[in-house]
DNA sequence: TCATGTTTAGTGGGTA
DNA sequence: TACCCACTAAACATGA
């Protein structure tokens, strides 16, 4: 089981870096998605040492949210009122932790200056709630595949996300039973041309995907499970749920997922 | 006014 | 020693 998240450091300062702890927030949240208010507070709850001095460490927390590129800023829908903009995780950003622990980064994350420019132009089109979610699949139609990360070919049509998994998911006889009650909520967006029109049009139908501070995402956060402060169990979490998607499809081919091995062990984390 | 975001500069630790 | 990374501080701009 991963160990619950409230931490045994007490007033002492974790030995997580400002990015590990942001990324910490980032993927603790159902959409992987959260604004700069919600990074500070889940910090503070997790973390007691960091309730104090807050101006300081909070400029340096913003700090590195503008110079690293393993986070991205997704503006805020133009028709929802509110300051600040969502920062997510660069979805080839996993890759940055050694072994999968948030204590070490393997190397710094960068992304071409080609693919920040196109991120600029792209994400303010997108609808908000849609941003991660068209932002990785535009990123696997950038890298050549074809195929949304997340269509349905890869779970049965009936699938919930929210749900437990039905045991006639293939692969499923191999499950641990850590699973997360609260999964990404990450919706599938059709595919759609690649025009200014039609990228900030509304989606043919809704899909739920519910509003920071309403009722549905405060009922999902009641949902979360502990976080796993290991990036690998956090790309085991996606395996389990999408059994074809990483290993057994196109995408597979992707660095980032092929270096995430099945990490299907009950012992402890090795961040600690 | 304040929260948010960007940028620059400097320092220190670890490592090749 | 050079380089990379993390951290800190500060100034400034922007927008609600």
């Amino acid at each position: 089981m991963p160990r619950p998240l409230k931490m045994t450091y007490g007033d002492q300062k974790p030995p997580y870096s400002y990015i590990s702890l942001t990324a910490m927030a980032i993927i603790h949240s159902p959409q992987r998605l959260l604004p700069l208010s919600e990074i500070y507070r889940f910090i503070m709850e997790q973390f007691p040492y960091y309730r104090k001095n807050t101006q300081k460490w909070q400029n340096s927390l913003r700090h590195n949210l503008s110079f690293n590129d393993c986070f991205i800023k997704v503006p805020r829908n133009v028709t929802k009122a509110g300051k600040g903009s969502y920062w997510t995780l660069h979805p080839m950003a996993f890759d940055m932790f050694e072994n999968g622990s948030l204590l070490r980064r393997r190397k710094r994350f960068r992304v071409k200056q080609l693919e920040k420019d196109l991120n600029n132009w792209k994400l303010p089109a997108a609808n908000t709630e849609m941003a991660s979610a068209h932002y990785l699949d535009d990123q696997m139609s950038h890298l050549g595949f074809t195929e949304p990360p997340m269509s349905a070919g890869h779970m049965p049509a009936n699938f919930d996300l929210g749900s437990p998994v039905p045991a006639s998911i293939p692969n499923y006889k191999t499950l641990p039973t850590i699973m997360p009650t609260c999964l990404p909520q990450l919706p599938v967006r059709p595919k759609r041309a690649f025009t200014i029109e039609s990228l900030i049009a509304p989606d043919p139908k809704g899909l739920p995907h519910p509003d920071f501070g309403s009722a549905e995402a405060n009922a999902l956060k009641k949902q979360q499970f502990t976080l796993p402060f290991n990036f690998n169990e956090l790309a085991t979490h996606y395996q389990l749920y999408f059994p074809n998607f990483l290993y057994n499809s196109q995408y597979g081919n992707l660095p980032c997922y092929q270096k995430t091995p099945p990490l299907f062990h009950n012992g402890p984390l090795s961040v600690f």
